[in-house]
DNA sequence: GCGATTTTGTGAACGTATTCACAAGTGGTT
DNA sequence: AACCACTTGTGAATACGTTCACAAAATCGC
């Protein structure tokens, strides 16, 4: 995955200050401010001594985990839709597509309720899951950019679905401002502080040109939100105690055309190495 | 990554054998059609002879490093654009938001052409990444569901920049049929055959609700598709010699979310040891 | 209650990916 | 030509992630 793994890239600032943000040449690297970090108590969280609080495992799941998780919820969501009470973990896993030894591993980070020789019940994973995932809380998101891409967004029902509400839609069009998507009035973008502030959003969604989103990115980080899902097809500088998320459609596109590639090559060699030996 | 990363799930196996897929009540992942995987040579591409051909270096190119020579594909783009010329690791590095040593690792997969003391030459490295991810042959898409989701991608051009043509569009519902959008009429689900024969498709996209993702996967892998992207929020079951990458919105938002909710711990716990240390 | 069967939870082995650190080139300057 | 500043390319070290394989529960049938 795995890509999308780190996130939290170089730079920072989201004001003025280094204006230069990808500068001419090679500014790039630049100044990088390190500013804030102040807090972060050293990220890489030491071994806990072993008289450890028992009840809450959560500390240190991986983030490898953390993806699986989301995606064994959706599963288990469908399976208890269809009154299924308990589950293995290979039928789990194989509804999934991973390994089951991974699935356990995964599910022991969050000190596992299973049954030996039973399998685990659906309704306490789910319940397992939301807890670490943090769904249990409301969070409102903003979403800003109402183009093609933002309309579908806000009508995508697999948000709310899941403990999650677009509380706010933004976008710079003064055209767009006003227009009413799925109960929500499009705002304009100047209006976001007091728009995070009114519904508590936790969570920004850029779906704006590439040649805006840094700056949205910035105004978004200076009201305080640290979670940032863009589908901006660039890469964002935040600071380091802001999470980014990147979805891009051609990068996948471009990944897939790699795995085509490669098969067509091995046939070619495979055809190349079987002239050899005939030849 | 991410993650998302992996997409070749588990299982596979065609004929019927181990038709204990995952069970009864528990048959989430239901009736899988595993036809074809005739043949793949094996995948895991032993290892090859040291008297391997000298020029081609894309055999074993990580996946983790397929993923960002994309990324950096799209930095180098805009660097380009700039009209620059050369740029060096760590420069090309931060505005990709990696590890610089990270990145010429990465570039030294493609027999890397860099310049010590000098960095690398823009235009070079675009060619070579643009070579190994298959860039160079114009790629037919066809993109089912014609949702809101499915306008978004079919009106968005980042796909047309780099190679990417959509070729078809299909969806189900009669309605949408005959719907022109982006200079292409929308074709019946039922036509897909004829279509990908015609355009010489490579690549499925399915937008599809969740419900009708694995039926369209599966017409798509019998017309000789292997690889797919799929939006879908559900995970499709296909043979190993087909390549899926998932794009699940709500996912993302979860990962985000488990972040938030694990600032908001380290908040508390924080608090509490400053309690307890005082107290 | 006991053995057969199932399935979890996890140590250990393995594999992949990232980062460090530095020798070896390169171009520019004197 | 000798030096300096810079930057690549890569071995070695480290970190992270997955899979194996099996002991330790748990249930079931008798």
């Amino acid at each position: 995955m795995t890509e999308q793994q780190d996130a939290t890239p170089a730079d920072t600032k989201p004001g003025g200050l280094d204006g230069s943000r990808v500068g001419r040449a090679r500014a790039a690297a630049g100044a990088l401010s390190r500013a804030m970090r102040s807090t972060l108590p050293g990220r890489s969280e030491p071994r806990h001594p072993p008289t450890a609080a028992p009840a809450d495992q959560q500390r240190s799941v991986p983030e490898a985990t953390v993806a699986r998780l989301a995606l064994y919820l959706r599963v288990l969501s469908g399976l208890a839709e269809q009154g299924v009470v308990t589950v293995s973990s290979e039928e789990l896993a194989s509804a999934a597509g991973v390994n089951s030894a991974n699935l356990r591993k995964d599910l022991s980070h969050l000190g596992s309720y299973g049954t030996r020789g039973v399998g685990y019940e659906v309704a306490v994973l789910v319940e397992r899951i939301e807890g670490t995932l943090g769904l249990t809380r409301h969070r409102a998101v903003a979403l800003i950019g109402i183009g093609n891409l933002g309309h579908a967004l806000a009508g995508y029902d697999g948000f709310a679905t899941r403990g999650f509400h677009i509380a706010a839609l933004l976008d710079a069009d003064p055209v767009r401002v006003g227009e009413r998507i799925a109960g929500l009035t499009v705002r304009h973008v100047d209006e976001m502080a007091e728009a995070i502030r009114e519904h508590d959003v936790a969570i920004g969604v850029i779906a704006t040109p590439a040649h805006a989103a840094q700056d949205v990115c910035d105004r978004l980080v200076s009201c305080g939100v640290t979670s940032i899902l863009n589908f901006a097809p660039m890469v964002l500088a935040v600071p380091d105690a802001v999470e980014v998320r990147r979805v891009d459609l051609a990068i996948e596109l471009q990944i897939l055309s790699f795995h085509e590639q490669r098969k067509l090559e091995s046939v070619v060699a495979l055809g190349r190495d079987g002239l050899e030996a005939a030849g």
